[in-house]
DNA sequence: ACTCATTGTGTAAGCGCTTGCATTGTGGTG
DNA sequence: CACCACAATGCAAGCGCTTACACAATGAGT
């Protein structure tokens, strides 16, 4: 069973003629060990090109030096970015990042949770707050040291490093209807189980109950797909009277919209404005370019993988949570009415 | 140090009324055990909530479940969504992703593929087959199973999945001049280290040799940015001679050279043709769609974690290489002249 | 009844590393 | 010069799990 080319501490220790457990201290604590003898280590260390084994190590310190991380998806730009910075964050520290997708499913989640903590991630960082109890038991349960990101609510118990989706929703909702849109469109993502989908919608609904004057006069949830985000728009166009503008949950979602609004003929802003959300790659390079709600992606996770360092090194008493802010971004998908 | 509240083998043992060694097998090989003691052991293990330490049975079986990947980013859609794939399937076959990013750097791959080995990874998914000799010796030295993505050559004495960058090269050049072009500037991305970046433009110079009467007027390097392939535009269009076409070796940068474009009044493809390579969600977006390459990313990605799922189970003596196809789609970059 | 597989379970020896404690050697202090 | 603090190193006990082997119990074949 022994890997017979792989070198062990004890080989190390035998060529350099020293214990184990200067070994060690020598890879570990380099400072304990005198000057002459780490250099003779180091040496054995290389002739052997010995690496430290994982698998005691772990044990032995009970500590593995991994973070799981479970988002939605990589295939989005927006997690893609989030979670480029947090590895790099956590990269830095000598931290290595374990990886699990949910795909929008909590029952996935909870399976990748699962996983990630018995490959023996020492924390992780999870998407949004909406998770069923069971999750959350599970979590209390192992006390596993876990910060949410995308999300932040005042009252959270948790770390959360995120921005407000709901004050963000109603920024954007205001910002269409400062232009003067009185009819409005929505297209959103599955709320199930999604309170960034959520949290947005009702952040609009809250802008447009600010106005009486404004209607919302249809709300189309769908995946984020242009193809889906298309047949939404289909849609809300489908209806007795027609939106000026139409509020999308997502970027894609907004692009997938005025791909089938180009393909129907219409201009954008001219005969309808779309808005967007999250700021990725896409909504810059749409013509005309995407009027959106930028997220802070990078800082987000570059933060979140600060907290959750914190969290393992020291024990935390209060949660820590930080709120990060959005922006809206003016390009040409919307009009003035 | 023993962590007061995660429950051990030996607890759940003692609960069950058996020995470890029958929670293990229960455990890892339940066919092993009689019902009547599953039933009892499971219960146990519900009620304790106990998880396998992931230390103890690293150690013991020298084994990990857990695979490395090192893209250069994750912030490019294309390697996300390759990377997604692949984590998906090793999902499904139990295994754990690592994550690891080199930023397109040499050096700093070397340090992941050390962080990420000495993490346990049982095998690597890496980019491309340039590399140093110290990390290829490396490689060697600790025989790391692994396999190169997003490359395939025939020589290759390596596992590979992936596709041939030379002849997709060659491929998309062609099919420019077949558009009637002569005159042809490239934007491609930096080409120390990178062995996609140069190949490709191999394929093009080969494509170009074939035809005495086109010529290459400029190539410019870049990063894989909007900005540093508008400057790299502003660059190809400074000299004598404009070129009709410009050929790209990454949507991102077909897509910087069409944004700035656009700001130069330059109407595409009438005034200039562009073309991209990736086939990235960018790239279906543009006004009008980019003319491009489409790389087969979820498909390199999921054959990927099969043949390295399969290199762990079984020693394979041959390297195991596919070739994938890259297919041209033709949307509104490219003009006839 | 008497072997002999077969099946289910327990015993205990590691796997490679860390670390508390013991031991030795050093130089400084009273 | 005895004493002590301290630095450098070794010893050995785990950490939690897997698994070869031993053993007991069962039922089938003769």
């Amino acid at each position: 069973m022994r890997d017979k080319n792989r070198p062990s501490l004890e080989d190390v220790a035998a060529l350099a003629g020293f214990s184990t457990a200067s070994i060690s201290r020598c890879i570990n604590n380099p400072k304990k060990v005198a000057e002459p003898t780490r250099l003779r280590i180091h040496h054995a260390i290389e002739t052997l090109g010995y690496m430290p084994h994982f698998g005691g190590r772990a044990l032995a310190r009970n500590r593995t030096n991994t973070i799981g991380a479970i988002i939605p998806t990589m295939d989005n730009a927006m997690f893609a970015s989030g979670l480029q910075a947090f590895q790099e964050t956590l990269s830095e520290a000598g931290v290595t990042l374990l990886v699990g997708s949910s795909n929008y499913d909590p029952a996935q989640e909870f399976e990748q949770i699962r996983s990630l903590l018995s490959q023996g991630a020492d924390g992780l960082l999870l998407i949004g707050q909406a998770r069923p109890e069971k999750t959350r038991d599970f979590l209390a349960q192992h006390s596993v040291p876990h910060v949410l990101a995308w999300c932040f609510t005042k009252s959270l118990d948790h770390h959360a490093v995120g921005f407000d989706n709901q004050k963000s929703g109603r920024a954007i909702a205001e910002h269409v209807i400062s232009y003067g849109h009185h009819k409005l469109g929505v297209i959103a993502g599955l709320r199930a189980g999604n309170d960034r989908a959520q949290d947005r919608i009702l952040g609009i609904q809250d802008a447009i109950s600010a106005h009486p004057d404004v209607q919302l006069l249809d709300l189309q949830e769908c995946k984020y797909s242009f193809e889906e985000a298309g047949a939404a728009l289909d849609d809300l166009l489908s209806g007795a009277e027609h939106p000026t503008a139409i509020i999308c949950g997502s970027d894609v979602l907004a692009v997938g919209a005025m791909l089938r609004a180009h393909d129907l003929g219409l201009r954008i802003p001219e005969d309808i404005s779309i808005t967007g959300f999250d700021d990725i790659n896409l909504a810059r390079v749409t013509t005309p370019g995407l009027t959106t709600v930028r997220v802070p992606q990078h800082e987000m996770g570059r933060k979140a993988a600060h907290v959750l360092l914190g969290l393992l090194d020291a024990d935390v008493p209060q949660p820590q949570s930080y709120e990060l802010m959005t922006t809206i971004i003016d390009r040409g998908t919307l009009a003035r009415v």
